[in-house]
DNA sequence: TATGAATGAGACTTCATTCAT
DNA sequence: AATGAATGAAGTCTCATTCAT
């Protein structure tokens, strides 16, 4: 019975993901051909459309990855005690799948899918839902912190959230295009921006005052 | 065979490129095929082909122009006093930019550029010196600020100046995508980082002041 | 390597020419894939070409089937008395072959047959022997309609057999493609037809004449 | 201005469709490559797609061609003074164009486009039409004909006309199958068919003939 | 016997670019 | 200068058949 078991299966659907990978990375969805992929993926034609029905299809299927493992990323700064730990944790966290050399493919076809999801819906679907995650997570955390009284009160959770995560796009956009990225600088200066959320003892001279 | 006049011929070229850039907002660089841009420019293919020697040239320029535009957008936030008024001025412009709703089209075709530059050198080249310019004078001014004792030192003036320009391009992605991305709120969150460099010595000050 | 029983066998086979029956009513041969066909019988690619080497043989398989079966049609009107009643017995068959319901699948197949016949020397072969048994038959019995001074010596009897053939591939064509086709008007009408071809008492005048 | 004229443009059209019939009556719509239809015609792949929008529509254009050739045969037939002669004449017509050599890829192609009409609703659609036409001429022949006496009443003009529609559908089946079909012979046969319904006056004759 | 994953030639179609007019 | 018909390489995808298991 060829009838293969799962594992190969998933064995030869990564091997395609991973070949798709390699040749988005290098080229674009729409640079790239299927026979680029099927060379790469060392399969045939046929095999890689037995695996996946269209080239749409791996697109999505790559961009569905991608919101998995983000969501894995996101998983480690939770359930952390104090909020603004758990800021610098997630961007420890980022600063580090944005330095790891393995990643850089996935970084590139991430902003691929960046301009596909202008006009993909369901890439753009798979996009949003995966930068709502950690948006999510930091309007958490930072509203936790002002619950504590830990960070300042005169900023919006929302914004603030939209502004950590934009840094993080921005960085991969620049760290792709360039080759003098400092990304510990860069994340040393993000650092600054989360000890300034911090509230300042004026509460307690507030309380003193009064 | 008729030379038309320098003018006429800038017409032309503007009435390609705006053509241009409406498909390339709407389909991206590669799905857009050169008959859509034909079409909407009310020219023919081979008078499209008189202006630009090829699609990829079509691209290139519409890059330049960008570029172009940018340039005109920094100057705004040059030569003010204060350089932490000069930081909240550049922040209005650009806020001002990414609502301007006839520049829908630009921001999109803008994105669709960020990927193309990652296997363009040329479109590469043009983006790369497009955020090289606010990155410049984002970092003179907070240079400045810091030798006038206005900006906390312990930042590096080049990695604010990174993450600044991150911010903005992440926005302009999550506003490209989204429909409810709140302008307004986010720059207020902005304004509050950049108040967050201000040196905190006041004390200092407002006593020499008093 | 158990080998099955021949009536296993048979089953099987019979199987597969049923889906496939079905699946080229539909869509005819060529816009018929294997895989509907395997899908349908419920077997699989290789059970398939098991019994078949080809699609090719599959559908001359069919047209062989198509052959004898209509050998069983054509002998229920041999070895009747009266050569006119023979013929209105022809006609009565194929008339209730044209009206069972369940015939329809085959009625469809069958015209799909006469196209490929035109490149297919193996089908065509199939087919045009299909219509000589009908045609030999209706021949003889216009002939010993002749003989016995029953039917018009005026037409020919080869003719004649191939305009009855005629008129039930069109009705079948007809049949085929619309849904308002009135058997029983046409039949009728092929009935006076057969009618006039009786021969009138001229003869015994002709008789008296000589 | 390489706007070529209408006559040019007509010219390739039908340069094109001649190639597309010369291929198609060989091999059938569905064995037939663009790649075969391309080389014949002797233009570009591209060449052909700018006159037709695909396969599909090259076929549906032969099916209209032939609708509109086939009201050109009708016409003939009508105006006839005598009813019956109409169809003696509409009889005569077919029998030519079912002789014309030059009409076998047509014809080839009509008995393609038979089977094809059961699964493509706009080939249908212009095949049932293509019959309704002589269909319809028939049954007007028949009715004034039964309305002046001249042919019997015992008929149904809307079956006898479905009939002789019949017959030349599989005169055009045998013939494309057959080298040895003898056209005259079986024209001939159909002519007695319909002086078989002439109405027999028997009242008349006998009187005078007693 | 039976399975179904794999093959790869070939199907249809598009599209950036050219060039005769 | 301007046109748009024409090109043909390259694109995505299908499918009859095979063969390791």
């Amino acid at each position: 019975m060829p009838k293969i078991s799962d594992k190969q299966r998933e064995g030869r659907r990564q091997q395609i993901l991973e070949a798709a990978l390699a040749c988005f990375a290098e080229n674009g969805f729409h640079q790239t051909g299927m026979a680029d992929i099927v060379k790469r993926s060392g399969l045939s034609h046929g095999a890689v459309y037995l695996y996946f029905q269209s080239k749409d299809d791996l697109i999505e299927a790559l961009a569905d990855d991608r919101h998995r493992r983000e969501a894995v990323l996101n998983s480690v700064a939770q359930g952390l005690g104090d909020p603004v730990e758990g800021l610098h944790a997630l961007v420890r966290v980022y600063a580090q799948w944005l330095t790891d050399s393995a990643g850089e493919a996935r970084r590139r076809v991430g902003i691929h899918g960046w301009a596909e999801a202008l006009r993909n819906r369901r890439v753009r679907t798979s996009v949003v839902e995966g930068i709502e995650m950690p948006r999510a997570l930091i309007v958490a955390l930072v509203e936790r912190g002002q619950h504590d009284r830990l960070i300042r009160r005169d900023i919006e959770a929302d914004a603030i959230a939209r502004v950590l995560v934009a840094i993080f796009q921005g960085f991969v956009l620049q760290k792709c295009w360039g080759e003098d990225f400092d990304v510990a600088a860069c994340m040393s200066a993000v650092g600054s921006i989360i000890e300034g959320m911090r509230a300042t003892k004026p509460d307690v001279k507030r309380r003193t005052r009064t």
